[in-house]
DNA sequence: CTGGATGCCTGGGAGC
DNA sequence: TGCTCCCAGGCATCCA
């Protein structure tokens, strides 16, 4: 559930573990964890290397980057139900799989009940981008109509499977594609090839709505709350995800609900024709 | 090249 | 109240 928006608003949060050092790393969970590339040198997973400083953080699409000084870099994938915790004041520690200890006291915690989710090693940051995210598409914040037009010309592809694959644009999920879609006007399921007219109304409509979630602190159906704990509101302006069956809030029509892409779709016949 | 089916995993909600 | 069933979906993988 967590996608762009909420880990952006989860790096945000974690702004001030930025120029902290880590003094300590616990695991309790090592089938969360893998190497990015050759990282393994044969000393244990943790992740943050102690005595290394936090100095930057990253993400590109669904996935968040903590860099340190001197090598080191933690990716977290937040999955279905993940939540990375600074200084966490609930007992909550079920589910709780790694754990930073940061010199100013401060603790950096991953849950993850469902563990869809999972953390990797990586030597730098260039070996994050070189092979991790090597095969992601652009931000999804970054998306042009071209890059979606070139997609539909090339392929007969639906357009909601496109705006899924993180291949072609990384950190959109089923919630913030079907509210796109909504608000450009254009069904899930359409196969065409989008005009200029349409691309360029829906990459605008990908950058509004996820802008907006951002603005909101992303959308809390259940399990997402940034780094302090904090819940968002963004779930307050969704216009079709979690509504089938309800009013448009465009025509008044009823919204159809669908199963595609094993995935729960919503759109409304009437604004988003065939 | 596609999408469908499946599995992973847990908690919450529905239904009985 | 408590039990079972189903569902949520990001992603990998195999299959048609």
């Amino acid at each position: 559930m967590p996608e762009l928006p909420e880990v952006e608003c989860l790096r945000r949060s974690l702004a001030r573990i930025v120029g902290r050092r880590v003094v300590r790393a616990e695991l309790f969970r090592l089938d969360v964890t893998s190497w990015i590339g050759d990282a393994n040198d044969g000393a244990a997973w943790t992740g943050l290397p102690p005595g290394n400083e936090i100095f930057a953080l990253h993400r590109r699409g669904k996935q968040l980057a903590i860099e340190t000084r001197g090598g080191g870099v933690l990716v977290i994938h937040l999955g279905m139900s993940g939540q990375t915790l600074l200084d966490s004041t609930r007992v909550e520690r079920t589910h709780t799989h790694a754990c930073w200890t940061l010199d100013d006291g401060s603790t950096l915690s991953f849950r993850d009940p469902r563990r869809f989710g999972g953390l990797w090693a990586g030597r730098d940051i260039q070996a994050v981008e070189n092979v991790l995210w090597k095969g992601l598409g652009a931000d999804a914040l970054n998306v042009t109509a071209t890059m979606i037009q070139s997609v539909t010309r090339a392929s007969k592809r639906a357009i909601k499977s496109i705006l899924l694959d993180q291949r072609v644009v990384a950190g959109i999920g089923n919630i913030y594609a079907d509210e796109a879609l909504f608000d450009a006007g254009i069904r899930p399921t359409s196969r065409r090839t989008l005009s200029d007219t349409l691309a360029n109304r829906l990459a605008a409509s990908i950058r509004s709505t996820l802008n907006a979630a951002i603005t909101r602190g992303g959308s809390t159906l259940r399990d997402y709350v940034d780094a302090s704990g904090s819940a968002g509101s963004a779930q307050h302006l969704h216009r079709v995800y979690g509504r089938g069956g309800e009013c448009c809030v465009s025509c008044g029509g009823v919204l159809r609900q669908i199963s595609f892409l094993q995935r729960t779709t919503v759109f409304c016949p009437r604004c988003q024709p065939a």
